[in-house]
This record gives C-alpha cells, structure tokens and sequence, in this order.
DNA sequence: TTACTCTCTGGAGTTAACTCCAAGTCAAGT
DNA sequence: ACTTGACTTGGAGTTAACTCCAGAGAGTAA
C-alpha cells in the first residue's frame, strides 16, 4: 500500500504521514525496492490509532512514548498500561469539564430564550441587562 | 481591582490577561486615572467566562465573534444564542468521540490485564501479539 | 530518449495562542 | 529629589503541530 492510497484511506495528509513517522508518532514504515513506503497492515493500524488518539487532544508526545514503549517488547506492558491509565484519567477529566460546559450553555441559552421574548413583547427594547 | 489582583484570581498571566483584551477576547477594561487597567465585577465575569471556555477548547476566534456581538446590543441576541448552540453542538459531538476513545482505552487496558497475566504465568515470556 | 507521475528527504514556513521584553509612566516611600 | 515597584504599550519571540517546498530518483508511456 503506498502513501497515496493511505492519505486517502485515513484522511491524512502524505506529509502529515511522512512527520508522524520522522517523529516516531508511528513506527517506522518499511520501504519498497524503490525506496517507496510500503505500508502493510499492521501501519495501517498504527496509522487509525494514532489519528484517533491525536483527534481527541492525546498529546503527541505522551503517544511517542506510547509508540516508544510498544517497540520496546514486552517488558514494558505494565509500563503501557499505566500511560493508558493516565491518558483514560485525563480524558475523564476533560469531559467533566465539557459537561459542566455543556449546561453552562444550556442554561445561557435559555436566558437568551427568555430575552428575546421579553424583547419582543416590549416592542423591541427589553430592560434586562446580564453579562456576559 | 488591578490587572495583579484579577491575575492571581484566575490563575491567567498578567500577559495573557492584556492579550485577551488587546484582541478583543474580553472587552476593554477601564483605566484609573493612572492608566492602570482598574477590573469591576463585570471585567471579571469575563475573564471567568473567557477562561472557562477557552479550558474546554472554545476557538479564541468565536469568542472574540460573542464578545463583539454583545457589544452591539440587543439587536444580536438571536445570533448569539445561535453561536452558542453552535458550540454546544460541536462540544456534544466532541465529547461523543472521547467517549469512544475512553471505550477503547478501556478495551486495551483490559487486554493488558490479561497479557501481563499471560506472561506470569509463561515466565516472562508472552506468544501474544497484538497492535497496536 | 523524453516526458510525466509518484514519491523521497531535509529543511524552511505557517498558524494559533500565548509569552517575553524593552522603554517609559506613575505614585508611594525615604 | 531619588529609588522602588507595579503597571503601561508595541513588538518580538516561543511552542506545538503541522504544512509546504526544492531538488532528486524510480517507473511508466510515447
């Protein structure tokens, strides 16, 4: 598989491809005769996880480690599991945050209802004043 | 209250805290007869809001978009009640995904449990193969 | 052979969001 | 009057994460 039909299967830029492999976000792809990436599937893989992790705020350098790790063998397992642990607690935290958001929003929303009702019934100018 | 005060309070830079206004993250805060920025209570419910925001990744530049429509009065109500259902829409739809990734996480942490068994028992020595 | 397309590498450029800095002002303390 | 400390402004510098580019090589088509 070369690095068009990847970029194009992951929504990728090839060169956004080629940095993640120069930084070590991804193993290092093996080439063909022509010295052309040929990826197999197991950097596909790498590929998908990696967007999916980035997508969502993982930091690049914490998945190097991960990546890192992984290439390492198996006497890092525990040491994965642990960055995973910590990511999964992260994340945790991040969508506590986004919820309190979220209701904060809806509760904004809400009043925004509420004004410009009153902005209608008075004809256009409503004394409420609130901030932000 | 000065810029010194309101820095410790939000635990925001002095710096960052006349970024925010110069780009118009926050609107102009007032000066004292020295020209010294001089925070009333409202100042600071936008610092709150603005850093509130900005924590769970609202983009500077819809921000600065809300702040200016709320200076233009009444007339913008409809249009920021409309931006922010944007943005709860989009944080909904984040938090979807990071949803999905904590299930992943949680899936892969699982299957570390599981090796790091494996390789006890085996003496250190694991057939397992998985990626990434 | 010439032309064309795809890809390679190393390195420079870009963008967002700060962060730092130099030179200057103001007011309070000694 | 002088020093000190907090603050001012405009502008330059930094960091993370890409993104773009120039020059070169391999494979295919005419």
């Amino acid at each position: 598989m070369l690095i068009a039909e990847v970029s194009e299967k992951f929504d990728l830029s090839q060169d956004t491809l080629r940095y993640y492999e120069r930084i070590g976000l991804i193993p290092r792809v093996n080439r063909n005769k022509s010295g052309l990436r040929d990826y197999l599937e197991e950097d596909c893989r790498w590929v998908e996880f990696i967007k999916c992790m980035r997508g969502v705020g993982l930091p690049v350098e914490t998945l190097i480690d991960y990546v890192r790790l992984f290439q390492q063998g198996d006497e890092t397992l525990e040491t994965r599991k642990e960055l995973l642990a910590e990511q999964h607690k992260q994340l945790t935290a991040r969508m506590a945050d986004m919820q309190k958001v979220l209701e904060r929003l809806e509760g904004k929303m809400d009043r925004y209802d509420e004004m410009i009702g009153a902005a209608r019934q008075t004809s256009g100018f409503s004394p409420v004043i609130f901030s932000p």
